[in-house]
DNA sequence: GCTTGACCTTCCTATTGTAGGAACCTGTAA
DNA sequence: TTACAGGTTCCTACAATAGGAAGGTCAAGC
């Protein structure tokens, strides 16, 4: 009643059985006891531990701190305050990550709404998009020359 | 004066010379040209095309995406829309992934602020995590049985 | 008991884009 | 000529997941 396959321990936890192995085989979970043929059997405090990695998973924890709020989930005389710091680090990366990919929607939006979208080529996206272009060519004169290595040579017609 | 090194375009793009040979090797920019000794040399149009994958990059547009905007670029005849298809594409795949990012920021920060990070054990976080743990079980007894793999068998004491 | 089909095993590959290093060759300034 | 910066290719890693191939096993039904 207590141990079930991989695949079994796979649609109580909600974690694929692929999922399984791997975690087992970086670590992150005890290797499963096996029977004689090599099948992994797992206990239901085994399918715990898989649903609680599911559900640091889903909240976007990284294997690596999944594995360090494991370690303080079985340590009873944790600190609350290092289940925290994980936790607002984590909300720290969220935080910095919405931020880039909002740095990134602004422009694209702005542009693609400014963008007439017929069958004409004129287009704000493309000129944003070449506007960088051209000004690189300021930025790329600004290089300091050093010792222009931009003269012809064998080969390399320019 | 029109030809440069690697490293040269490197600088003049701001796309680091390791990318470029990528871009290259993936056929996103077609083959540099070659001295003699293997060298690849750039004209200033081919740092044009290394900012436009630049400022597309920035912008977190996929190689992909990048590559049909490049065909678009060079496409004197083609249509406004078909340039903001894409952009609308990755806008709304940006959307979607910001709205992931929040459903996971949003329970993580309230968590953590009913956290007293201290030097007690108790902690919200981790009695959410648990809350998942504890809810598997019942899932677990919904799943049909079918032929209850879940006997001890050699090897395997349960 | 034997067949069958679902399920298990390991191992390899791919994804996405970037970066590091090793081993070796080349260009150029001094 | 000799350094040394900078070029070349090739291999590896990242992070987490997923697909497939080849082959062995379990359990049910006959």
């Amino acid at each position: 009643m207590t141990s079930m396959t991989i695949g079994d321990a796979a649609k109580a936890s909600g974690v694929p059985a692929k999922m399984i192995r791997y975690y087992e085989s970086i670590g992150l979970i005890p290797k499963a006891v096996r029977n004689d043929s090599g099948y992994r059997y797992y206990a239901i405090t085994d399918v715990h531990t898989l649903r609680f990695i599911r559900r640091g998973r889903d909240l976007g924890f990284s294997i690596d701190a999944i594995m360090r709020l494991l370690a303080l989930w079985r340590d009873h005389h944790r600190a609350s305050a290092d289940v925290k710091r994980i936790a607002l680090d984590h909300a720290a990366a969220l935080r910095s990550k919405i931020a880039d990919l909002e740095a990134m929607l602004g422009p694209i939006e702005y542009l693609a709404d400014h963008c007439q979208g017929d069958h004409r080529s004129d287009c704000p996206i493309m000129d944003d998009l070449a506007d960088h272009v051209a000004r690189s060519e300021h930025e790329a004169r600004e290089t300091r020359p050093r010792h222009t290595k931009t003269t012809q040579r064998r080969g390399v017609s320019t």
